[in-house]
DNA sequence: GGAAATTTTCAAAACGTTTTAAATTTGGCA
DNA sequence: TGCCAAATTTAAAACGTTTTGAAAATTTCC
């Protein structure tokens, strides 16, 4: 492999102007710098990361640690972003590391990899409330950037969807068609983005003077069948009069209303609304539906980049506050939501 | 960060005899190694791992790229053997860099990743018969293993299931149970393992005097639907007499066969027989079908250890010939195989 | 007690890059 | 021509480890 010092010999230049001249130093002279640039072409020259590692302290990666979870659409997004991921860091010339975790203490693996690695920094994601590996990081100095949001004090940077307001959106939509009966089903809210969609539903409802009952807001793995049973439930009336609309956490859940909003005789918009939020997977495209689905939008693959630079950024030195990005979901109208059937204006007491 | 010297010079020690203490080098004393081991632990010494690769020539790091596919069998397999992988080579003080890749060429992404990085080898998955990657790595000098095992004349390091053998396994059972008209549900045969079934089972028909129509040897996506597909329309005698038998090239397309055979109103296995082979992936747990699954079994999570011995055993200089395993699987009867049914015994006109 | 053999340690070089501080060349201007 | 500033280049140090060849310390043996 040729190096700095065999340019160097062949030109009869020191290996500190070759260096200069390669990274685009202003104080080189033109003429050099072509030579230069020629003969390292023609010796397939290529900087040896190791040496330059060692000289300027970063390894050029940064670590990924995925928790293995026995339920099958996490499997799903996570080859998406891993594609998107993968070929935003390369861009900033930077590889993923990455490890797969099955210990139950969740900064065990962190721990594990800053021993054995040089590691410029870490990209995390499936963030809870409260995340331990947030102050974990914070404080080794670590630099990490958040895939979602969570509640705790540190400022770090993130990339996430406004989640509260993907909830706003869809309950005011709603509301706007004149439901007053609104359910949700949600995610795990033992998850940050779950956490957040159902606080601002809470929110969205109280502004608009409505009551939830509790038996309207279920969460667990944002399954098909999950959807398919509750919706069954509440429609037939085990909850209470039943809702008039459905807010889903995510298209597959949506199928799972739809398909039980069939199944009990009814009809999607003119009994029952559903909308839902739409990750923009290929798998479930919400265009699909019969009818198409009305969603609040927000592709996965969109926070890729994002999520890869705003970590170089923070390596390199940008101050996180500079580095959140709450991004706003793009609400589409579609088939799947109507004005409330007229047995339906009836309203719950507010509270 | 404590270096080598800092250890030094707290007991008066040179860098070289440090070095070796910790390396575990014979020749230095055991109460110097005592002490070295000592503060080294005080001072939280964490070797740098650029240096050593400097050095060394050698960058820790392998490297694997897995073509991303819209098929969704992958992504299971994907994790499960991403986990195992990972924790076998941190046992050799490895780490995994990943990247996905979308490029037509098979090559391509292999080019740039070792443009870009320093990789001591790569791991290589889904084989095709002939693969371009196993001629370009031997040329370009850069170790590898492979997971799978195809048909180009280099010796390379891999680890295979003896995909043939698992064929002539299962044959060899039905036939043992007097069956004569026996179907295989194979993968696409464009991929080596299920190249190699086909292989496998031909020979083991012809050896057993029997000939196999071509509308029994099906081979697509191993998926249920296919499995369902393709062993509805063979029991509707849509392509000659019924099979008595189904080799399955997954549960998956077992799942999919059982179903057609109830769809019949037929029994396994007082009218049909199945066997398939199980990869023991958590999702399809073969002894939970009805009646329990007959399988060929290899668990596919015992092939990342070997993998990842094997490709670092090379790396240090190991020969190539002597890391070639191929691994007979073991056969399980369960209750989805029994004798051939009564109406079963007239034989096709062998070959 | 001393030479020889053995064990243990050390100084220095090497890996290939970046960066600092100093040296050299070039150009402009009087 | 000569001097100063600017532009360009260089030598050398640094990063932290491994490894080589030699030196020092210790043990063994007569």
């Amino acid at each position: 492999m040729a190096t700095l010092k065999d340019i160097g010999t062949e030109l009869g230049l020191s290996t500190a102007t070759v260096s200069r001249a390669l990274n685009g130093f202003p104080e080189v002279n033109a003429k050099t710098r072509d030579k230069v640039r020629k003969t390292a072409d023609k010796l397939g020259y290529r900087p040896n990361r190791s040496a330059q590692r060692l000289v300027t302290g970063r390894s050029g990666m940064v670590g990924m640690i995925v928790k293995i979870r026995p339920d099958l659409s996490a499997d799903q997004t996570f080859v998406e972003i891993l594609t998107g991921l993968t070929a935003a860091l390369a861009k900033r010339d930077t590889d993923l590391v990455l490890a797969v975790d099955q210990d139950p203490d969740p900064v065990a693996a962190y721990k594990r990899m800053l021993e054995r690695d040089m590691l410029d920094g870490f990209i995390l994601n499936a963030p809870v409330p409260q995340d331990p590996r947030v102050d974990f990081l914070t404080q080794a100095g670590v630099p990490f950037v958040m895939h979602g949001q969570c509640r705790n004090d540190a400022a770090y940077p993130f990339y996430s969807i406004d989640n509260q307001g993907v909830s706003a959106e869809a309950v005011g939509m709603l509301t706007a068609l004149g439901h007053k009966r609104i359910a949700l089903l949600n995610g795990d809210p033992g998850h940050a983005y779950a956490a957040d969609r159902l606080a601002g539903f809470a929110a969205a409802m109280r502004s608009a003077d409505l009551r939830v009952p509790v038996a309207f807001m279920a969460g667990a793995a944002p399954s098909e069948s999950f959807g398919y049973a509750q919706a069954l439930a509440m429609l037939a009336g085990q909850h209470g009069t039943p809702p008039t609309a459905f807010v889903c956490a995510s298209t597959l859940i949506a199928a799972g209303v739809m398909q039980a909003v069939e199944d009990r005789g009814l009809r999607v918009p003119d009994d029952v609304s559903v909308i839902a939020h739409d990750d923009a997977l290929p798998q479930t495209r919400a265009i699909n539906f019969s009818p198409a689905l009305t969603v609040t939008r927000a592709p996965l693959r969109d926070a890729c980049a994002p999520l890869a630079n705003h970590l170089i950024d923070h390596i390199n030195g940008t101050p996180a506050r500079a580095l959140q990005t709450l991004l706003r979901a793009e609400l589409i109208r579609r088939g799947s939501t109507g004005p409330v059937p007229s047995g339906g204006e009836m309203p719950w007491p507010s509270t």
